[in-house]
RNA sequence: AGGCAGUUAGCUCAGCUGGAAGAGCAUUUCUCUUACAAAGAAAAGGUCGCAGGUUCAAAUCCUGCACUGCCUACCA
């Protein structure tokens, strides 16, 4: 083994053992099963921060639940990504051939999607084999492949039949860069400085106008009314009355509505029904008419010829300038509002009329809610409970055409004439084109030009992955769902969690998990949010390079406290792999010494203080880490295991075991060895979860042909010998270490000389001078401490240092590395503290409510700890006045 | 505007069923002692955001405020 902990070879060697073995994958049988679907990243995607946090997270879970005997399966996949995926096609084909997707066509269009897509591989999958990860790789779906589409389909047909699917014309959000709508999860806000303009309504009466602020004034020409609230008295003679458009002089009347905010602007309102949503409605309440002027490609319609065919922002520029030139411009103030953009590009979101297909979701909606409210569903942590429940309470029907190539194409058919214009029959939602029509019985057909939602797909995804579409009978699919939990991010609580548990119910009547884990984002060391254009991205595959996947692992691990976000910078990752390292080391003391024994009994026999000490220490550490594990609190699992490990076990432990290791004496060896296997073989596996590559490899030499660790079944702790006491007497000895190594570091005593050291107790307690004599070793090993003897008579002590640890006291001769004034020094400094202390106590037990009220045990600890300072002082000064 | 988090050592964070302030990194001092210098031993560093309240006792519970971040919203 090398001294240096090398991860490369170790993780080349297990990820491939992993797959080409298939350790991880299941099938159903009877065991109870623990089932995890992977949330699946886009096919674009190169493995990022927030993957490696999301899927180490779910192999931490997957890995730990089959350590305790699950038969668990976590189900790879890859999302077609919609959009996002066309977006970066379309970029490329402009990049290398500058043509658009038009200029190919649908057909050759798509082609290219899939030749892309079988050239770029499925490389995030490979990153996620090289992050370790215990996905089952004969089950990779994709949610475009044969099996999901046969999903969406069926999910598309059902819900289409039951008539929750219809078509209607309405305002949607329109990205034009992309050509498409979106849903309102897919628009992203941001405030944006902009203006607020003032501008005048004149009346008929040509004297008199109102004053209307706006943000948008090219939508001037697509105003249908004014409106003002109908309390607001300044305009209560205004109400019914007709003014004029600015430029175009068209008439509208002014309006009343309660929806109008009377502080804001000039508390009159210009309403474009056409092209926003608050305007859309009070259209609808107030049957005005609605004119659309802007068009899909973001381009001015139906105004003056001088404005057709700008784009927005053009419109605005010169409509600005018009107004102000012929004086219908009041005044122009600064306005920070926010902006809705396309999630995918950025590109601002305009809000237009379109024909879409919208599905209903209210009795999802509400089922959804029941199913959280009631706890069926748990939310880890449960804050995020709220929000979700309230997002489905006032969601509106969900809008899932898009008009982009790249995704599921609608199953909707619809019967056309000869020369292929569509007839006024009933469309139809089936598998294939259907045979014939079922009004006219006609045989031709031509299907719907859009496509789904990615986000449809997704929703199916716990079923989809079990090919619910393909078989009508499925065992696996009744053995694996609904799957036991669900990890995930909250950016895509709405976009995609709350959706699953709709459709869950929808088509399963049952719901797709019973527990929802969210983590949250990371940052970086600043707070903000990794992005390429902020350039202050960590790439994980650069720290798995550098410090190991492991190092990575237990970084993020120990990061991911239950929905809180978390910092990140490259020095993060120092201290996780100087932990693997040490792990590492200590294995290694343990290998080295096992060389020579040819056999190991597997029975422990805890026969010293250390191995009573470290045995209950470590019974209440795996205890604690088991429940964090189970409670999905890994942050406080890897504390646990990083503190036991470090601190108790390679700090303390083996550093006293090497007193019997080095023992000729070869039975006595054998029985600190065997303890100490025992323990590092547990935490091997405990803490293989989060860093399963060092673990696998240390467990493998430990074990040469046994199963690998991530296929064994977690030792159980035997609580035969358990020892409380161990704990405290343990403490004394360790604290006495303690003292003394400070007190050689303060002085400057040299490491090499070994000192002496005579000890007293402060009340004559049997009991501790017993465990001291008893335990003396350890003193003298680890405080290199020559001899330490009873001292019966200090009365006599002359020129000692003392120290005074509980209720013990040490002292050490004065042999020349000291003076005597300096030593006087220290101690009048300790008891000048000491003294602080005993104020604060002595004031706290004269009042009399605290004797009256705290229970008796506090109080009594209060007394003992006073008693103790006080002696501890007596004691100070006495040796104080033996310095001379 | 509303909701939800957070505010503890220079930095990143634990601790929050109320009873003597913790870790890692960084800093300082010693040490290559036969697993590990990516280590060991030790030191220094904190009115636990502010102001009230409950309580014998508050970093921990309650209220208000401030700042930071996130989410939601019909910000004309």
């Amino acid at each position: 083994m090398e001294r240096v902990y090398a991860p490369k070879r170790i993780e080349e060697k297990w990820c491939k053992y992993w797959v080409e073995n298939k350790t991880f994958s299941a099938k159903s049988s009877n065991n109870k099963p623990f089932t995890v679907v992977i949330p699946p990243p886009n096919i674009t995607g190169c493995l990022h921060m927030g993957h490696a946090l999301n899927n180490t997270l779910q192999d931490v879970i997957i890995r730990f639940k089959k350590l305790q005997g699950y038969n668990t399966l976590w189900v790879p996949g890859i999302d077609h990504g919609g959009i996002a995926t066309q977006n970066v096609v379309e970029r490329l084909l402009k990049k290398k051939e500058g043509k658009t997707k038009h200029d190919l066509g649908r057909e050759r269009f798509l082609q290219r999607m899939s030749e892309w897509r079988i050239e770029t591989g499925d490389v995030i999958l490979d990153q996620l084999k090289k992050l370790g990860c215990g996905l089952d790789w004969d089950r990779v779906a994709f949610t475009m492949d044969k099996s999901r589409s046969k999903a969406v389909k069926r999910a598309f047909i059902q819900l289409f039949n039951k008539g929750l699917i219809y078509k209607g014309k309405r305002l949607v959000n329109w990205c034009y860069r992309c050509g498409t709508a979106l849903s309102d999860t897919e628009i992203e806000y941001e405030h944006e400085r902009s203006n607020l303009w003032y501008l005048k309504y004149y009346l008929v009466n040509p004297k008199e106008y109102v004053v209307v602020a706006t943000t948008r004034p090219e939508t001037i020409f697509g105003d249908t009314a004014l409106a003002v609230n109908p309390e607001d008295k300044r305009y209560t003679s205004l109400v019914g009355k007709s003014v004029k458009i600015p430029i175009i002089d068209k008439e509208i009347k002014v309006i009343s509505d309660s929806i109008i905010d009377k502080s804001f602007g000039t508390g009159v309102v210009k309403i474009t029904p056409a092209h926003d949503a608050t305007d859309n409605e009070i259209a609808k309440r107030n049957k005005l008419e609605i004119l659309e002027i802007i068009d899909t490609n973001g381009k001015m319609i139906n105004v003056p010829s001088k404005y057709q065919e700008l784009i927005v922002e053009e419109a605005r520029k010169k409509v600005v300038e018009d107004l102000s030139v012929k004086d219908f411009l009041v005044k122009v103030d600064d306005h920070t509002h926010s902006v809705g953009k396309c999630y995918r590009c950025s590109t601002k979101i305009e809000l237009l009329i379109s024909e879409q297909w919208f599905l209903n979701v209210r009795d999802m909606s509400k089922k959804a809610v029941e199913a959280v409210n009631s706890e069926k569903i748990f939310f880890y942590p449960q804050s995020w409970k709220k929000p979700y429940i309230l997002w489905l309470e006032n969601l509106k029907d969900w809008c899932i055409s898009r008009q982009i190539w790249w995704g599921h194409r609608i199953p909707v058919y619809y019967c056309v004439d000869e020369n292929g214009n569509r007839t006024k029959c009933r469309p139809i939602a089936s598998f294939d084109k259907p045979i014939e029509c079922h009004d006219c019985k006609s045989k031709n057909f031509i299907q719907d030009e859009d496509v789904l939602d990615t986000w449809f797909s997704s929703a199916l995804w716990p079923i989809s992955v079990f090919n619910w579409g393909k078989e009508e009978n499925n065992k696996e699919l009744k053995y694996f769902y609904p799957t036991s939990v669900l990890v995930t991010g909250h950016e895509i609580l709405y976009l995609w969690v709350a959706r699953m548990v709709q459709f869950g119910i929808e088509f399963m009547k049952e719901i797709p998990y019973y527990n929802v884990f969210i983590h949250g984002i990371i940052r970086d060391k600043h707070g903000k949010k990794m992005s390429k254009s902020l350039g202050n991205v960590v790439d994980p595959l650069n720290v798995m390079d550098q410090y190991g996947t492991d190092a990575l692992r237990f970084t993020l691990a120990k990061a991911a406290a239950p929905g809180r976000d978390m910092q990140i910078s490259n020095t993060s990752f120092l201290a996780s792999r100087n932990f693997m390292n040490k792990i590492w080391n200590a294995s290694r003391f343990v290998i080295v010494n096992l060389e020579h024994i040819d056999k190991l009994d597997n029975a422990i026999q805890p026969i010293e203080l250390s191995d009573k000490w470290i045995i209950a220490e470590f019974t209440n550490s795996t205890a604690k880490i088991k429940r964090a594990y189970e409670f999905y609190n890994i942050d406080n699992a890897a504390r646990e295991i990083y503190d036991f490990f470090w601190t108790k076990y390679c700090n303390w432990y083996v550093e006293l075991s090497k007193i019997r290791i080095t023992s000729t004496n070869l039975n006595i060896k054998k029985q600190v060895l065997a303890i100490l296997v025992y323990i590092l073989k547990s935490m091997l596996q405990l803490m293989s979860p989060i860093i399963p590559f060092i673990t696998s490899e240390i467990w493998q030499i430990l074990n040469k042909n046994e199963k690998i660790i991530a296929e064994s079944i977690l030792f159980a702790i035997s609580e035969n010998f358990y020892s409380e006491s161990s704990i405290k007497e343990m403490n004394t000895i360790q604290d006495i270490i303690i003292k003394i190594r400070t007190l050689r570091s303060e002085l400057n005593i040299p490491s090499t000389m070994q000192i002496k050291v005579l000890f007293n107790t402060l009340d004559n307690n049997d009991k501790i001078e017993g465990t001291i004599i008893e335990n003396k070793h350890y003193i003298k090993q680890l405080a290199r401490v020559k001899s330490m003897q009873y001292l019966k008579n200090i009365a006599k002590l002359r020129n000692f240092v003392s120290i005074i640890a509980g209720n013990i006291e040490v002292f050490i001769p004065l042999e020349g590395f000291i003076g005597i004034e300096k030593e006087k020094i220290r101690l009048e400094k300790e008891i000048a503290l000491t003294n602080q202390e005993v104020e604060k106590v002595t004031l706290k037990l004269s009042n009399k409510n605290f004797i009256k009220k705290a229970p008796k045990t506090e109080i009594e600890k209060t007394k003992i700890r006073l008693h103790e300072m006080k002696l501890k002082i007596e004691r100070i000064n006495k040796n104080l006045k033996s310095l001379i």
